[in-house]
DNA sequence: GATATTTAATTAATATCTTAATTAATAATA
DNA sequence: TATTATTAATTAAGATATTAATTAAATATC
């Protein structure tokens, strides 16, 4: 394989193409998607976030989260409030419905978690998760860094 | 950072959100897509590859890769030739125009490609990269299981 | 206290992803 | 040969990403 091919963006998109397709099985089941699993999962332990702070959370764009919560409340999973302290705010909170699903999509994903991590070696696991830290890190920094004012 | 934010897909798309940016700053300045840059950078290579053949190149899936080469067309960086052979196939290569911005983006990529490895210890990277392979061709063998006839 | 600046959410426009279905051509088989 | 199956490319429909602009509310500054 050339260059190209073992460049870091190539062995990211490649490694997340081959173990994505084994958390949509299971997504597809219980009629959510990807982008919809992470916000309830995110819900499930901070319950009301607002949307900016589930944007970080859940590492999905501002724009693009909007249209996961329309879709979310459309289904009834989960409500909008606006916040009553600071009205520029939104508040997503999981109604009945959209919690009673974390009791069964949960233990599924956490299964497949576990078997990601028995194939590989743990110091070699935890090598790949200390070089994801290290570029993550190093980037953040980067782009945080002094401009000309 | 609990869990979930630990997770292997959301390491791994923390790593490309914190790269791919940089990337992205080079290609705006040359009017292209990181998308259209990754059919670029693989006809530069292997000019006239089919649809099939790029699509597994780049990682790009068929039905969104139809839409890359439209634009690429549109914007006359490549052209579409239906196979003489298998008429069923479609060999795209780049005009002169395509070619052209090999000479201008590839070394600024490279630049950036060895400013990230350059940034982990080399066996770290090589950790995570051996532990990516090994990720992926496990997920791929078990894709690729026993199927009942 | 009026104006300017910043912030949170949203909209807009274009591009891409995902899944399923379709079309057209080739290959395989009765 | 006629039929069936397979393959390459495309279309379709809904969901998400990307970038820029907008709206409304809160803060800062004078």
């Amino acid at each position: 394989m050339n260059q190209f091919q073992r460049s870091l963006p190539m062995m990211l998109y490649r490694t997340l193409d081959s173990v994505l397709p084994s958390f949509r099985t299971i997504f597809q089941e219980y009629g959510i998607t990807e982008q919809q699993w992470r916000v309830l999962r995110v819900l499930w332990k901070a319950n009301g976030s607002s949307l900016l702070v589930l944007a970080e959370a859940t590492l999905i764009p501002g724009p693009s989260l909007v249209g996961v919560v329309d879709r979310l409340t459309r289904d009834g999973l989960v409500e909008r409030r606006r916040s009553t302290i600071d009205r520029r705010m939104v508040h997503i909170s999981v109604t009945l419905k959209g919690k009673s699903l974390e009791q069964h999509v949960l233990p599924r994903i956490n299964e497949i978690y576990a078997e990601l991590e028995a194939s590989v070696a743990p110091e070699l696991w935890n090598s790949m998760f200390e070089a994801m830290d290290q570029i993550t890190g190093l980037m953040a920094a980067k782009n945080t860094a002094p401009r000309n004012p």
